[in-house]
DNA sequence: GTCTATAAGCAGATAGAC
DNA sequence: GTCTATCTGCTTATAGAC
């Protein structure tokens, strides 16, 4: 079976505004790139913007994977188990960003982000608010729950912060890639490179919570 | 002496790109807010492209004094030196960030990178190259200095990927401060959680760089 | 459902008067 | 130097044939 014009539509648009941004995209491209008619837009989806929110949900879905490594099978047994599933995530989060195998619900909102005084700013405030519900506050939970096996003497609010010091230094790599990469004169998408970013960054967050080098040896180096 | 409307036209241009981006700023809207007329643009600058760049430049101008932080007087002359330059330029950094005065070089240099194939590749390639070598390197460098201080025992490579984290923590806040401030539910701008935030940065990388508590507790609170 | 043609408007750049 | 009028091209959205 072939693939309709609304799913070749939900497809384009995913891959076109992660690549350049809701405004940068005419819906005459996007038409072109599904290979359907500049008509069907309208037809299907009623607007540019109602085909950017659909086209933002279906990337979310994808990357609501990730917060399976840390829910797992259900409460953290053991600080060796709470370790491995903060090692797991970060890792995964790392290559989402660095190695991505499909569009980037998280490039996608930055950009917004910093963009969101233009346009319109209802479109927004409803992505923002879809994405924290659905994605940002269930993980940032499920982390803050991983950490309390971690660290049981912290208050609820450390442990915001730590996961804000933990996804700060992944989502780092979107936005200064092209300068880490200059800097470095390297290809942060090299086995290598990409390796010993990932091993330092759980390296570091484990420090950085006063972890004992013991538990830190027992999940690194990464296999 | 007033204002000239070559000043005018940088500061218009200053704001507006740092608010909304430059694919969003259309050159009549230049021209209205800086008091000029449209046809000036073209004279002093010849092109919409050129008054970007420019506008940039002097958005850099400001934000390199946040390295003289730093280098300060010299070389670091003892371990707990080098923590208190450290702090002063995450304090420095986290102001800038969650509570800026003036138009933010920052946002506006993410806000293009994740923008990049749109527009004129050859614009995002210049400005690249020219943040790199003007504040970028040198500001990492700076910090790798520093480092070598703290943490005499570890590689050039590794203080390179402690530079990251440290920047990535602050700047996280440029692209996710919405999410988080939804989660939190409290106004980063806010004396105390601002504070709180700066606080958790410090200790947070002294501890990922296994940082003695006595060091720490000599530079923490924050007065 | 799919298509073409077109409407209505805004973009950056320019020519030329003053 | 400063201004207006205009050119060329692109945008989203729509009307209506098939």
């Amino acid at each position: 079976m072939r693939e309709s014009a609304r799913e070749a539509l939900l497809n384009a648009a995913q891959r076109l505004f992660a690549e350049r941004g809701y405004s940068q995209v005419s819906t005459r491209e996007l038409a072109e790139a599904a290979g359907v008619n500049l008509g069907a837009i309208q037809y299907y989806f009623g607007s540019k913007q109602s085909l950017f929110i659909a086209a933002v949900h279906c990337m979310l879905n994808d990357c609501t994977m990730l917060r399976s490594q840390l829910t797992g099978s259900g409460p953290c047994t053991s600080r060796l188990d709470a370790a491995q599933r903060l090692r797991d995530f970060i890792y995964g989060l790392l290559t989402y960003i660095l190695r991505p195998t499909g569009p980037q619900a998280t490039r996608v909102m930055c950009r917004e982000v910093l963009c969101s005084s233009s346009e319109d700013g209802e479109l927004f405030e409803q992505l923002v608010d879809s994405v924290v519900t659905n994605f940002s506050r269930p993980t940032h939970n499920a982390l803050v729950t991983v950490l309390e096996t971690l660290s049981p003497q912290l208050s609820d609010s450390v442990r915001s912060q730590i996961v804000a010091s933990i996804v700060g230094q992944c989502t780092f790599y979107v936005t200064h890639r092209p300068f880490v990469e200059r800097i470095r004169q390297e290809d942060l998408s090299d086995d290598l490179a990409f390796n010993s970013i990932a091993e330092h960054v759980i390296r570091f967050t484990l420090q950085g919570i006063r972890c004992e080098d013991d538990l830190i040896n027992q999940i690194l180096p990464l296999k």
